[in-house]
DNA sequence: CTGAAAGCGCTTACAG
DNA sequence: CTGAAAGCGCTTACAG
């Protein structure tokens, strides 16, 4: 500033009124030099002092699993459609579900002083951790920062989550009436709450159909697809009863169908496949895949709506969620008339 | 810190000298105290007044086209991998192609103070935008700030490049031994940097066998998926002389696979379909596709070592290029005995 | 409407 | 080895 207040030959303290749009008055022809002086010298103030000196940072941290995951990245990119506008700069940090990398950019994003912390991540059930995590939020709040949640964990602040209950009762009872009654489940990583919390979804679905789940069936595959392709493959050969495998989410899925093709079982003649979050790669597949879609992108918008609006003081609900439809492809259909006809290559 | 010299009964510059393991000696019975301190009331030291005097910011700057394509996040994901634990905080930019974009997050970047830059977007030639993008940069070194390149562009700046030239060589060279002669080629934007010298090299390769393109089977789709199926769709139906389609990237190469089967081609053997890239996705295609690898994640690692380097004044090669490779898989195979009896659904 | 001055939370010569 | 003090580049009461 202090070279523009001599290019334009008026106070820093003026160009600082200028620069910030002050309510203080500014007479318009001071402002104009000032601002010519600044397109001459193209001046670009420095973030770090204005964020010193009691202003904002105009900076965002969210904090996620992977963010070479679709799941993720799709909501980045929401949360990137109204940022953006706003005038924020969003740094993204992946924990890779790791519990105390995740805690550890929770401390250094407060020591950057962001405005304000989008929590994608979470929801990691390691002992101890979320009250870790917890206190650190609690710090930057107290330092002036808005901290919203954008999926299910035990932390106390307003959140945004997927409404996956009703779109998995909806694949539950669309399964039923295409006749299945027996069901092997691939679960994501024991400690992950949105794992845990699909699971109780199903069974709870299930057993309104008065379907008990086979302990035997009900296997993890960490969310990930290569371990889905070996655990599928693993199971069919020990116990080929089941008539379709629904996947707690997408990636494991995917592997499924792999799975399948190479059993030699075809999807979904001899095999009834389903996923959960609807990435943008599953209508690529074949067969494209039926899932439950989470509608990542908006979810990502509303999360930053959120904050926006925790930022400007308004008043918000404690937790609200988005929809989760069931979208219909392919990959399910009715069950081989006799299951137990079917072999592995 | 002034908390911690209270709690530690020392003087403020104590505290700074053992937060920042500084060269100046300590007592190390002082230094003990100081650490107990900081413990005890879980300091987090603030990062923009540590910049703001001197220091640095710990803090990077990446911009990108668009954080949701695989082709970027698993650059990033590079990235991550070597500056985490250099104890750097990313903040990514996605430009979504837009020069104009582009240019203001350089800028904020320069107002952010950010320790680094690399610049993995870019080559837009949009008409003055690298000038400016070159001195903001520029200001940006000024100030201390070191910027390496990640992709072909008109900047002077040291960069890591993928040598698509060979691999794209190899792939003919894979394809006219198959026995195919007459070639559809899928472009990106006309603007695009990347997609230009993609396709200059596809033409020196194919001149080498003594193949000239036929201008009226190269078309842009913009490097998009959907725009792909469009494109390939309506020039099958107006010249389905060709035998082999060759996409500039993996994700057109995608809507090819889809546009082929909906047209009731068979790939391969109506129709080899080959892309560049060898994105995630590729492999659980149906066929799976063969594709010149660009090795995304391992950029991004070199492209940080490469940054660290700068950073540390280190002698670093103007440029540098990462191999890119073959990747046979099943989406190309020789041509149809006979072209001219292949019909459209 | 304008300017001079204090202060944000650190780092780093400079004295001792 | 330790401390007192200047300074980083801004913002914002406080005077005028």
């Amino acid at each position: 500033v202090v070279d523009v207040a001599r290019e334009a030959g008026v106070s820093i303290g003026t160009v600082s009124r200028v620069l910030n749009n002050s309510p203080h008055p500014v007479n318009v022809a001071t402002r104009e030099r000032v601002l010519r002086a600044m397109a001459t010298l193209d001046f670009q103030p420095n973030a770090l002092a204005r964020g010193l000196s009691g202003g904002r940072t105009q900076t965002l941290g969210v904090v996620v699993h992977d963010i070479t995951d679709d799941y993720f990245n799709q909501i980045v990119r929401g949360i990137d459609d109204v940022a953006d506008p706003a005038g924020y700069l969003v740094m993204v940090l992946s924990s890779y579900r790791d519990a105390d990398k995740e805690l550890d950019y929770v401390r250094r994003l407060r020591g950057q002083r962001c405005d304000g912390i989008i929590f994608v991540g979470g929801g990691l059930q390691v002992s101890g951790h979320a009250a870790k995590v917890r206190k650190q939020l609690e710090a930057i709040e107290n330092d002036g920062g808005a901290v919203v949640m954008l999926a299910p964990n035990d932390l106390p602040w307003p959140s945004i989550v997927p409404d996956g209950e009703t779109g998995i009762r909806l694949l539950v009872d669309h399964l039923v009436s295409l006749g299945h009654h027996r069901f092997a489940m691939l679960t994501g990583p024991a400690h992950l709450r949105t794992s845990v919390d699909r699971a109780a979804a199903f069974e709870a679905a299930f057993r309104d159909h008065g379907i008990d789940l086979d302990p035997d069936l009900v296997i993890s595959a960490g969310f990930d697809r290569a371990r889905a392709v070996d655990v599928l493959t693993e199971l069919a050969h020990r116990d080929l009863s089941f008539t379709a495998v629904v996947c707690l989410n997408d990636q494991m899925a995917v592997g499924c169908l792999q799975a399948a093709k190479r059993l030699g079982l075809d999807v979904p003649t001899d095999l009834s496949v389903s996923g959960i979050d609807d990435l943008p790669v599953t209508e690529l597949l074949d067969p494209p895949l039926t899932t439950v879609r989470v509608p990542m992108r908006e979810l990502g918008r509303r999360g930053m709506q959120l904050l926006l609006d925790r930022l400007e003081r308004r008043d918000v609900p404690r937790s609200a969620t988005v929809p989760c439809d069931l979208i219909v492809r392919r990959s399910t259909a009715p069950p081989p008339p006799d299951p137990g006809t079917r072999s592995l290559t």
